[in-house]
DNA sequence: ATTTTTCTACGATTATTTTCGTAGAAAAAT
DNA sequence: ATTTTTCTACGAAAATAATCGTAGAAAAAT
């Protein structure tokens, strides 16, 4: 079983999550706009990441280009689950209660959420 | 500001806000029915912990009683906060959808995040 | 009164995660 | 053709978190 992301790793995977297959420059890149972080430091957790298996790099060129080989939904869906345990104590519906009183939901939103509840209920 | 709370702290944490002010031992044999952990390993990190503000003591007798100096829903909300950025990129709504989708709720639990939801739909 | 248990204090070790620095090859620029 | 930039590889350091071990005082048990 592959191990979770570390959070550093995180922030690695939603840049590839969301951009597809980059090299290590156009991560890097990504993440300095946000915070400063060297490149060597980008590069070694990339080839880290490629070790422990959660992604995959094509080296044909002399930049590899590195691709998520975890999903998104379930890697969420993993880390989600351990920290509701952590901080919630098991409980989801402490945690959406919470999430959802602390955020202003826009209408739409909302809406989302209602229609997903009122499907669940149906299938009770 | 005081720190956040690391896994093993909080741990320790909800221990104390279920069970109030306890000692060191009480707190070690909470967390022994759920895993292996040493005495002195649970005494260290709530001295730690007090050295953090995490937590206050009162060590008038010999074995001296702690509690929790952070309240559960400022730490649950702080520490929601963070992982919704780190994990979910911010969107709380994508967390609640996940938790709930991923999550069998119970009919009764259902209609709590609905009359939330009323709720904040009439304070719009 | 002595032994055994229980407690704190606290340094040191281990484990994990993150960052940094250097070397050398390939490519690009001058 | 040389210099400069860009890349990988990888060991090593720094930072952070968690665990452990020992010493000594206080309390409890014998």
């Amino acid at each position: 079983m592959l191990p979770k992301p570390t959070d550093a790793e995180l922030e690695i995977l939603q840049v590839l999550w969301e951009n597809g297959p980059s090299s290590v420059r156009f991560v890097n890149d990504q993440l300095a706009e946000r915070r400063e972080v060297g490149y060597t430091t980008t590069l070694k957790l990339m080839q880290i990441m490629h070790e422990k298996g959660l992604v995959v790099r094509n080296t044909d060129a002399r930049s590899h280009i590195y691709e998520a080989a975890i999903e998104r939904d379930a890697t969420q869906r993993n880390l989600l689950g351990t920290f509701v345990d952590n901080v919630f104590s098991g409980s989801a519906i402490d945690l959406v209660m919470q999430a959802l009183g602390n955020h202003k939901a826009s209408p739409d939103e909302l809406n989302q959420i209602k229609a997903l509840i009122e499907k669940m209920e149906r299938e009770e």
